[in-house]
DNA sequence: TCCTAAATTGATAACTACTATCATTTTATG
DNA sequence: CATAAAATGATAGTAGTTATCAATTTAGGA
């Protein structure tokens, strides 16, 4: 990854922001200290950073939402391989809700986890 | 809620499907079994539901993303109110990965907890 | 049963977040 | 310097979703 002053200052401007700014909201900061960067310029560059580990994409999921008729409490993992998304039980996490709540102070209404990673058939089918 | 053939035959749909279908998906299921469904009533029912309580929208985080400097391991809440983004140590989900790989046996590449509610300051001003 | 108001539908158009294309510019190195 | 690789950014396009709104359907009364 070659320098570049754009990089640097969207760099900048994340790493003063206590927030977590969207690719919108970053664009309206940096706008704000004279320094335009193009819009494919900074997707580009939080892309590219975010795959290097200098930053962290925060997206859960892919574009498009998913629906579930099972409303009991639980989780789900998505599959890379096969993009499939599997049910996984409340008890992983346990009184997750509660310590959260005794650290912040917040009121939490609900909570997801998503898990990404390889399901146990694509695993299967990639050894042979 | 006013009874619909359409919403009964989504929900019906949903209910026999295993899997967590997007709504594209959805509308190529109800179009196999010759139930066509307009692609607007199909988002307000789905959404409608969830609001209900009836099915779950996966989606965790609204449409963009955000970015972090951060790249610590730790987890997001959202608030409602103000919209923005906080924090949570990932102390609050101890073994969560472990479990998940011991309930399941699938690899786990990366998993992000979300929180929605009320933070603080907002609990602080909607007292006043 | 019929009447009416409220709820629902669905075609169309629009919006938002994001990505592909590609000519131009910048950076790193021999 | 020279040159190849990398990066930029304007433009156009895509995908998922929502707004608009006239036409249809539903749920209760009279």
């Amino acid at each position: 990854m070659n320098y570049s002053k754009q990089r640097e200052k969207i760099l900048d401007v994340l790493t003063n922001n206590p927030i977590h700014p969207t690719a919108d909201e970053l664009l309206e900061f940096l706008k704000e200290e004279n320094s335009n960067v193009g819009l494919t310029t900074l997707y580009r560059n939080l892309n590219q950073m975010a795959s290097a580990g200098m930053i962290k994409k925060i997206d859960g999921l892919e574009a498009s939402a998913h629906f579930d008729h099972n409303t009991f409490e639980h989780y789900h993992f998505i599959c890379k391989e096969c993009g499939k998304v599997f049910d996984i039980p409340s008890s992983v996490a346990p009184s997750v809700v509660k310590n959260t709540r005794e650290a912040t102070g917040f009121d939490i209404i609900s909570h997801d986890i998503v898990f990404h990673g390889v399901c146990s058939e694509c695993k299967k089918r990639k050894e042979n």
